[in-house]
DNA sequence: ATATTAATGTCTCACTTTGTTACAATAATG
DNA sequence: CATTATTGTAACAAAGTGAGACATTAATAT
């Protein structure tokens, strides 16, 4: 059963959420469609009145993903009016066969507040939300028309990844704790989007002083054996010199 | 007479305003003091159902300084429950001789959403605004103590206006139209809070390519008289997915 | 008129960081 | 045990930055 009363809910604000994964190669992101409606869009979801802002964006993600304890990144609320679009709420809603009286207050205008978070690529169990036939993996050029505003807000989102991306350390949650420079080097380009030159790149993520090397990795690949590393926690970082 | 009725006014949504300003040494942000209270705030205000969110900003920041056409960036949307201060709220709209009924609204959890704009000192009319007794510049290194979470807003604008500094040309507004070099220097120092070597700034400056080269400035000082410079404009670059 | 003063514009040199190329090391394969 | 493909790192070139030196020059003092 779907629950959506209006009592519980803050009217105009809504969280949009662009969950990136990386499958080894390629950024990815979760879209979902809407029943009957061929209408794609990111997950969101609405702000309980007893309820964090952030709070609601964590429950939204962990119905639709299951996974808790993921880092997000807020980067910007989208407030225009112009980027409501009741017609295309009200054919969702129907399409999910709710009841006109508990979704009318949907049909308003919304400000939205749009977060990111990486998460790992394999650890998800996609679970489509209630209004949902699917919800699933797009690389990022090859992703549907999206409903509303969302295209401005997976750009958007995007470009504050790649802001990001040496200031936070960012490919933390996109890779297994252990992990070759190789596919570290992989994970930047995919967010960077071009071509990152070895040596360079070897040379530059170890003067940072945040990677741990670890033991040998056995990857049966016929050549010499790559290391493996972690980041280190963020107290273990010793000054360079 | 005050006009705050709760139809016209989206509730549970507010904005707060980071105005940056330059005196030529300091940097200092519009700071107002609500009434016979002694609770100092940021210049903040509420969104109409019928209005953009970032035109709800710039309406509330003309009220009070007269000023049209600032830059804006949004830099965070504030969202958590304990932010909210209803007793505080009561206490500043009952001295203000607003009746109950139209500021019970007020008194709700707001999520805010905060922005800072850069503005050149000397063009300010500042007029505080209804519920306030006084509007004025404050140093940042001598804020009174603010309500709410307002001291952590201020310090996320100064931290986005940091890490922006480079990217946005942060100093556009700050300014004049034409400036010298050191005047330019001055609010570099101003908004990283460190000295800078004089050489090394003017030919990375000069290096970026971003500057437009005047004629020379009669300052009336006994030495060499410096050029003026002035921001070339610049076309946007659109983030490529 | 001319020398003085002090901030400015630019140059140099040392040092650091980054780009590029080269090459030795080595796990799996056959 | 040689081959293959990839890795780790060294070496050198190119570009960028920190620090200091110095000539330039508008106003002022002489």
């Amino acid at each position: 059963m779907i629950e959506l009363k209006r009592e519980d809910y803050i009217p105009n604000i809504s969280y949009d959420s662009v969950i990136f994964g990386f499958n080894g190669t390629q950024l990815k992101i979760l879209i979902l469609e809407y029943h009957n409606t061929n209408l794609f869009a990111l997950p969101g979801g609405f702000v309980k009145y007893n309820e964090n802002l952030i709070d609601a964006v964590k429950r939204g993600v962990k119905e639709r993903t299951g996974l808790d304890n993921i880092y997000f990144e807020q980067f910007h609320a989208f407030g225009s009016l112009s980027r409501s679009e009741p017609q295309t709420m009200k054919r969702i809603l129907e399409e999910a066969n709710i009841d006109k009286a508990s979704y009318d207050w949907m049909l308003n205008r919304f400000i939205s507040v749009a977060y990111y978070a990486l998460i790992n690529y394999d650890d998800v169990n996609l679970e489509p939300d209630a209004l949902s036939d699917s919800i699933n993996w797009y690389a990022l050029d090859e992703l549907p028309s999206l409903m509303m505003d969302h295209r401005e807000i997976v750009e958007r989102a995007l470009q504050t990844l790649r802001d990001n991306l040496e200031k936070k350390l960012v490919g933390m949650n996109l890779l297994p704790e252990k992990f070759t420079m190789k596919q570290l080097q992989k994970v930047y380009e995919a967010v960077l989007g071009e071509n990152i030159r070895r040596t360079t790149f070897q040379r530059r993520l170890l003067a940072m002083n945040v990677l741990e090397r670890h033991e040998k990795l056995f990857q049966g690949k016929a050549h010499k054996a790559p290391y493996l590393y972690s980041f280190k926690t963020r107290k273990s970082i010793k000054p360079n010199i």
